[in-house]
DNA sequence: CTGATGATGTTCT
DNA sequence: GAACATCATCAGA
């Protein structure tokens, strides 16, 4: 299976967005491969966007989404939790959250990975509870600040996989999660989820 | 099952 | 000092 070249993130944010729901997020560690399916993601668009983190400008924590499309843009949510975003586009700063992941390979290592830095005991962590959420995810795919500007592109420790799209009718749009102070752009339908998938974070 | 609440630290005002 | 692209836990129905 073929990685995703550069061209494919260059396209617009929300192309972009739809085409990453059905690809295969590729996660090497020193333990072990992970792999997972993209089921739910989010668009944020540049300096208009109330909801997204350039609305103020270029800063020290949103440096990279000035930068080549394909890298990633990491930061720390609530002081606990890493999110994940791909910066899309030639020119503007924007990007694609990935909320959430159906887990396809090196799910005893997630489960490791996710034990060690969350408070949930092995008992109460099923395999549905280890990637259904942006902060969630990050833990099991061991994601962390070593990834900050990583570009997808040319990286050997984490990458995407192309596989065939998928058809209009079976992508959901929804508003985003989480952003309720953003005025008008809290109700847009930024959201797009593969339809009855059991992985996606609240339908 | 639902809804409310606290944890926690970086960033921006 | 306030705000914040979340999650686990607890109380109540």
């Amino acid at each position: 299976m073929t990685k995703l070249g550069r061209s494919f993130y260059c396209q617009k944010t929300n192309v972009v967005a739809q085409a990453l729901l059905g690809k295969i997020l590729v996660r090497k560690t020193e333990k072990g491969t992970l792999k997972g399916r993209i089921v739910e993601v989010e668009s944020y668009l540049g300096k208009k966007d109330q909801a997204a983190h350039v609305r103020s400008g270029r800063t020290k924590r949103t440096q990279v989404l000035f930068q080549k499309a394909g890298l990633v843009y990491l930061y720390l949510c609530y002081g606990l939790y890493w999110q994940f975003n791909i910066k899309t586009t030639k020119e503007k700063p924007e990007c694609v959250l990935i909320r959430a992941i159906e887990p396809l390979q090196g799910i005893k290592l997630m489960k490791k990975n996710r034990l060690r830095e969350s408070t949930l005991t092995a008992d109460s962590l099923s395999k549905h509870n280890l990637t259904n959420g942006p902060g969630k995810w990050c833990q099991s795919f061991k994601i962390n600040k070593d990834l900050y500007g990583c570009d997808l592109v040319n990286s050997d420790k984490i990458w995407i996989e192309d596989q065939p799209s998928l058809l209009d009718s079976e992508i959901q749009k929804a508003s985003r999660v989480g952003i309720d102070y953003a005025g008008d752009w809290a109700s847009k339908k930024l959201r797009f989820y593969i339809k009855s998938n059991n992985f996606v974070s609240t339908a």
